[in-house]
DNA sequence: GTTGACCCTGAACCGGGGTTCAGGTCAAGG
DNA sequence: CCTTGACCTGAACCCCGGTTCAGGGTCAAC
């Protein structure tokens, strides 16, 4: 519970983005807003770990509005529950559908990679998967 | 081979895609300049099926560019053989980031949507997957 | 006590991926 | 004939997710 705390520098050097982008996410409302000193923000590594979140669920499809609802339902709290439910439960196919028109591509990718012969329209990959 | 002819707005609603963005991906070299008659735009049905691979490229995070050189290999007498294997071989691991990620927030919503009391903090499935 | 690295703010800018709009053409049906 | 609907073009506009810039403060070390 020592809880050292980082300047915006070393968090964004640790969650490995950009210390606009941290700024960025606290006006859009998925950082809060942290502690100061002489003006300059203070973090503990709980922002490091919620920009990891922010990543991944960017990754996955999510818009940052979004990611802003799943972020809130880790708030003490939270009155978010309601909302994060129906997020889930519209979210989930969408990762799905992604999930699997990623493992086409992927499929398709190593054919490529392994055999320059293979052409889409011959392929029958995507005429499968619509 | 009889070759039914579409009109722009025929191959749209087939397609799933808005009129305005099939003209933006002829633009941006995606899709062939089609045959016209009085000027219309005049299409087969072999570009329904490329706005299907379009679709399902984009989803799976290609940039227009990269579909562009996915596309670019089905043309005949296509020298874009060397450039489609540099793509995949570039594309393939950010692929499989990209599944395991989307896979990582497939799981947390699952656990979300069966049960509220979860927290992401609480939740091990970010910190185990960076 | 000044130098240099880091931090602050608000506002402007950017690229990607399209959509919308104004103004005009064409073709079929009533 | 004339209206209605689908199509045409180029240019302007939009949202998203940030980045960059100008102009200024802070802090630690030397």
């Amino acid at each position: 519970m020592a809880d050292v705390m980082l300047s915006i520098g070393e968090v964004a050097s640790r969650a490995d983005v950009n210390v606009s982008a941290i700024r960025f996410y606290e006006r859009r409302g998925l950082l809060p807003e942290p502690e100061r000193v002489g003006g300059q923000r203070r973090y503990t590594a709980v922002t490091v770990q919620r920009l990891g979140i922010i990543n991944v669920a960017k990754q996955a499809g999510f818009s940052l509005d979004e990611v802003g609802v799943l972020l809130a339902s880790t708030d003490e709290g939270a009155p978010a529950h309601e909302q994060l439910q129906a997020l889930a439960a519209r979210k989930l196919p969408e990762v799905d559908a992604l999930i699997e028109r990623a493992q086409t591509m992927r499929g398709w990718l190593a054919l490529a990679s392994e055999c320059g012969c293979n052409t889409l329209d011959t392929c029958d990959l995507f005429t499968l998967n619509q």
